[in-house]
RNA sequence: GGAGUGAUGUCCGAGUUGGUCUAAGGAGCACGAUUGGAAAUCGUGUAUAGGUUAAUCCCUGUCUAGGGUUCGAAUCCCUAUCACUCCGCCA
């Protein structure tokens, strides 16, 4: 959410935003009228209460005798009556605000490269080379099933269509990935590791973002305030809501692993062959709550962090500035990391796949959750800046695991990080 | 699921026969005095959102949340949420 007064006072400059967002430009002017509106309201009825408290002050005043009072009393019903009537119309146009406001984009950095597709993503970095093969590399779906730890056929039995089940070796390689991913964070990048609930109540998902504008992508309880989440995003960064953090406590970072839980009803018939897009997948998602002079650098290093998973399994990944089409409405900037996956596109070959997207909200998020810090005691607090990333996506990086690790044989080397966390293993077969 | 009790500012806590509550008091914190320095002591200040303003002043809302009664609600009524206790159920 957008604080109002960068409407009233720098108009231009959120009408550039969100042109550059491909957002209507002209509801920032709607927006700007009817914040008129409710401080005219507002300024009236304030003055009209103030008044009848002072009436109702009186009344209570000792020297005054029965007579007066009935005299006064039907009098001051009228003026309370008529408060209520203006009363209702700023609620009105105070909950027109409040809805225009939630539906806003986030106006993009200047770094934020201009665009519509992906094609306009910046390029900023490529790590790793691609793996020559000397024979031609399977699919994950293929190498899975043969190996018998994916089974595709059976997920779709018991769930439907977008579900799978990982067997054996399968469910044990993504238990050690989330395994060292967590490891990692904690123990060498500094995070605190959470472990929330996967449900949440709605005001989370109003909270991030998901809410109003992506209602149909999300799961959630007919009968209860229970939404399924779609990334540990929503209640980690929802932890501190309401809150009024000491200065000196941050940057709070937290690492978290969760399911995932995505109706993908936007990308019906995309992406259906293997594990790369489901219904419900893992991830473990980092964090950071951090003062506003630091965030810039704080993306960086999420950045960072995320790309030290891929660094350690020895994967080909590259790293896009992702341009204003492409990237999240909420954020300010993102930087996505693709892993490369050999054989991804099975007869057409290879693929890069997104793993992770970090992205940085400003106060954005920390607005709508009402989450502040004081940055010196006795100071006024100021809402904190919100950044998140994944680190990494679980699917996709098992997908690169099997597809870039694979032998002639069809069985699996473990990458070698991985091993400590599958009983020194080193060969799937 | 049933019955009961409770929720007050950063924290503790008074206030519940409706009207100087303009929310006492204490702790903590900040600044100052005192001191060679510190402790102790004393003094001053210290919630938050918004409106108005050049700024101050001032005004409005907020005593868990949302409604209601009333000229007037921390206080009375209803609903919800959360916490605790007892019962039931369960892993």
């Amino acid at each position: 959410m957008l604080d109002i007064r960068l409407f009233r006072e720098q108009l231009e400059t959120v009408k550039q935003g969100f042109a550059r967002m491909g957002f209507d430009v002209s509801e920032a002017d709607r927006i700007v009228v009817i914040d008129d509106t409710v401080r005219a309201l507002k300024t009236e009825v304030e003055a009209m209460q103030a008044e009848l408290n002072i009436a109702s002050k009186a009344m209570g005043a000792k020297g005054i005798t029965p007579e007066e009072r009935d005299a006064k009393r039907a009098e001051l019903r009228a003026l309370g009556d008529k408060i209520s009537g203006v009363n209702a119309q700023r609620t009105e146009a105070e909950e027109q605000l409040r809805k225009a406001l939630l539906y806003t984009p986030n106006l993009p950095d200047a770094k934020v490269p201009n665009g519509e597709t992906e094609t306009e993503n910046v390029l900023v970095r490529e790590v790793g080379t691609k793996r020559e093969f000397s024979f031609t590399p399977k699919p994950h779906w293929e190498l899975g099933t043969t190996l018998d730890i994916l089974d595709f056929e059976r997920g779709v039995k018991i769930s439907g269509s977008r579900f799978y089940v990982l067997k054996g070796a399968g469910a044990a390689l993504q238990r050690a990935l989330i395994a060292f991913m967590l490891a990692t964070h904690t123990e060498q990048n500094g995070y605190t590791e959470i472990y929330p609930p996967f449900m949440v109540k709605e005001e989370c998902l109003y909270g991030t973002a998901q809410l109003p504008k992506f209602a149909d992508n999300h799961y959630h309880d007919a009968e209860e305030d229970f939404w399924l989440v779609p990334t540990a995003e929503v209640p980690v960064t929802n932890l501190h809501r309401d809150e009024i953090l000491e200065g000196a406590r941050l940057p709070i970072k937290y690492v978290a692993y969760t399911p995932c839980f995505r109706r993908e009803k936007m990308s019906a018939g995309r992406d259906v062959r293997g594990i790369k897009r489901g219904h419900q997948f893992d991830k473990v998602e980092m964090v950071k709550l951090v003062t506003p002079q630091t965030s810039e650098a704080e993306l960086e290093a999420l950045l960072n962090d995320a790309e030290s998973i891929c660094k350690a399994l020895e994967l080909p990944y590259r790293v896009l500035l992702v341009c204003t089409g492409e990237k999240g409405d909420f954020n300010t900037m993102q930087y996505d990391i693709e892993v490369y996956a050999p054989a991804a596109k099975g007869e057409e070959g290879g693929e890069w796949l997104e793993v992770s997207s970090c992205s940085n909200f400003g106060e954005f998020q920390a607005r709508r959750t009402n989450l502040r810090f004081r940055p010196e005691p006795g100071a006024k607090p100021e809402f904190v800046h919100t950044l998140n990333g994944s680190g990494l996506a679980l699917p996709r990086i098992m997908i690169a695991v099997m597809e870039n690790y694979q032998n002639e044989d069809g069985s699996i080397t473990v990458p070698t990080v991985l091993r400590p966390f599958l009983g020194g293993k080193e060969t799937i077969r």
